[in-house]
RNA sequence: GGCGGGUUGGCGGAGAGGUUACGCAGCGGAUUGCAAAUCCGUGAAGAUCGGUUCGAUUCCGAUACCCGCCUCCA
């Protein structure tokens, strides 16, 4: 079995993974905030725990991890949307106009996401389904002293915690020193922090020992963790912007709430994604969500790799010229494979070892694009030496090795069969009609090549890729492929 | 202002105190009527300054620049 070290942000180092529990290994990750579509920064932390959480599987074995990403589902800016809808005149209750809301962008988030290539978590807990427990883990707070209840408002008190902002490296007093923030009159010290506040007629609530309202945030993730992963699991992530406050204050409350218990024992952090060396923002018109780009035709699964491409530990720039070179990497690679007949296999041990090195993905692709050239040239060979014994096809002598290497590259939920079909010609499929159209087009410039006519041969061929017909020409004659972006391919009838 | 991350060849991006990273692009060649694809070969680096060392791109320090967090944005 590989020794799995991670960099964990609690203590600053990479340290040897040991799961406290060999067959149940646990992750939690913080999940999105169902507002609106997923952008491309939402997607990093999604690919990168889903790699880690395959090489898990692999490692520990699919049955001995449980992975739980929550859905927040209660949160102001899905009000507004849904306050907003029924202004528009939407018809329904304002709870009914959130509920349709969340279900709409997890639909979304969901279908995004399984275009990446992520698996699902083994829990998608949905806040609102946790509010009990949320509510019980708050008064068992306010029972230990460590939180207070003002004008409707809970309030976790930052100062009974001695170890706060040690996830961070921060001091309270730092803290409060470089303060921006309107510190509310209730608030014992300025640094306290909501987890519970009260909600009007006009904002969706829960009854609770002090009054109708709703959680904070950072209760939810305490709450869901400790319901579906106990009060000590082995992993806990998220994008480094949520290691505080979020994650601080998730600590100080789960810590508090089960002192005997230590939370998570490795805390990752993925660093943050940039767009042409930018931030993504909407001010700076870089901002767009994984959708834009798969309607785009930016298959997700040269998201991904691109994505692969940088540890995660670093920033992380997008470029469209990644993405031109990733795409053009995996048609390769599917195209080798696709000569085969692929059977599961074991994983190489040095993409394995990579992965295991705090997910070393840019390791690990490295290796395979060794292994591609090797494979490559030994494909070659024997198709030059079946060439020269006059039959056709034969590959099969170097199958292990090619299994090999796709399950590596799946091991990185890389050339998986769901997400094949982008590199063929998309989802469609050429009609009749215009597959016999294409034929007799085909058929009249092969007649031109025969009788060396080829300026008409040239002609035949562009007038095709005008229209989004790539023709190539092989050993085995003319074949051809549908470009469905392109905008004349539906005037073909018409020539 | 406080805390943290980064700076490697045209671009992207790793490991390792002394050995070719690797990929993309480029260039040369093969193949092809041409093109595409494919194949073979190939140049190019370590922000700046100083220190440790027989030797540093790799360790330490300083400087510069970039980025993030400190505002319920991953």
């Amino acid at each position: 079995m590989p020794t799995i070290r991670l960099h964990n942000s609690k203590t600053r180092r990479k340290e040897v993974f040991e799961p406290l529990k060999r067959n149940d290994v646990r992750i939690y990750v913080c999940g999105p905030t169902v507002y609106d579509r997923a952008h491309l920064g939402n997607a990093r932390p999604v690919v990168v725990f889903d790699t880690l959480y395959r090489l898990l599987r692999h490692v520990y074995g699919a049955d001995h991890v449980t992975y739980v990403r929550n859905f927040t589902d209660v949160d102001d800016k899905i009000n507004a949307t849904a306050l907003a809808r029924r202004q528009a005149g939407a018809s329904g209750t304002l709870e009914e106009l959130i509920a349709q809301r969340t279900e709409e962008t997890i639909g979304w988030y969901h279908a995004d996401m399984d275009a990446l290539g992520a698996l699902r978590p083994t829990h998608e807990p949905r806040a609102t389904a946790y509010i009990g427990p949320m509510v019980a883990m708050i008064q068992s707070l306010i029972d230990k002293g460590h939180a207070y209840a003002r004008e409707g408002h809970v309030l976790f008190r930052v100062r009974s915690y001695a170890a706060y902002g040690a996830l961070s490296g921060r001091s309270v007093d730092d803290m409060i020193a470089g303060a921006r923030v309107e510190v509310a009159p209730f608030k014992e010290d300025p640094m306290d922090f909501v987890l519970w506040k009260p909600s009007d007629a006009e904002t969706p609530g829960w009854e609770s020992p002090w009054g109708r309202g709703r959680p904070g945030w950072h209760i939810e993730c305490s709450a869901m963790s400790y319901e579906l992963l106990g009060p000590s699991f082995d992993i806990h992530g998220g994008g480094i912007d949520l290691q505080f406050p979020h994650h601080e204050n998730e600590i100080a409350q789960s810590c508090c709430a089960h002192p005997q218990a230590g939370f998570a024992t490795v805390w990752m952090h993925n660093e943050m994604l940039q767009v042409e060396g930018k931030k993504m923002s909407k001010s700076l018109g870089n901002f767009f969500t994984v959708r834009d780009l798969l309607d785009q035709g930016v298959p997700g699964e040269v998201i991904r790799f691109v994505f692969l491409g940088t540890h995660y530990g670093k920033p992380m720039d997008w470029t469209a010229e990644k993405a031109a070179g990733a795409a053009g990497v995996l048609r390769r690679w599917r195209d080798l494979a696709a000569e085969y007949d692929i059977s599961p296999a074991e994983p190489y041990a040095e993409v394995v070892a990579a992965l295991s090195n705090d997910l070393n993905t840019s390791k690990a692709i490295t290796f395979l694009h060794k292994q591609y050239n090797e494979l490559r040239q030994r494909r070659n060979a024997a198709f030059h030496f079946h060439m020269s014994e006059g039959k056709l096809g034969d590959l099969s002598r170097n199958s292990e090795e090619v299994d090999r290497f796709v399950s590596s590259a799946k091991l990185l939920g890389l050339l998986e069969e769901g997400l094949s079909d982008w590199w063929l010609d998309g989802a469609d499929t050429p009609t009749d009609g215009l597959i016999a159209w294409v034929e007799s087009m085909l058929l009249a410039r092969a007649e031109a090549k025969v009788s060396r006519d080829y300026a008409k041969a040239d002609e035949i061929r562009a007038r095709l890729a005008n229209m989004g017909i790539m023709v190539s020409d092989g050993k085995d004659g003319q074949s051809w492929v549908v470009d469905y972006s392109n905008p004349n391919l539906g005037n073909w009838s018409k020539n």
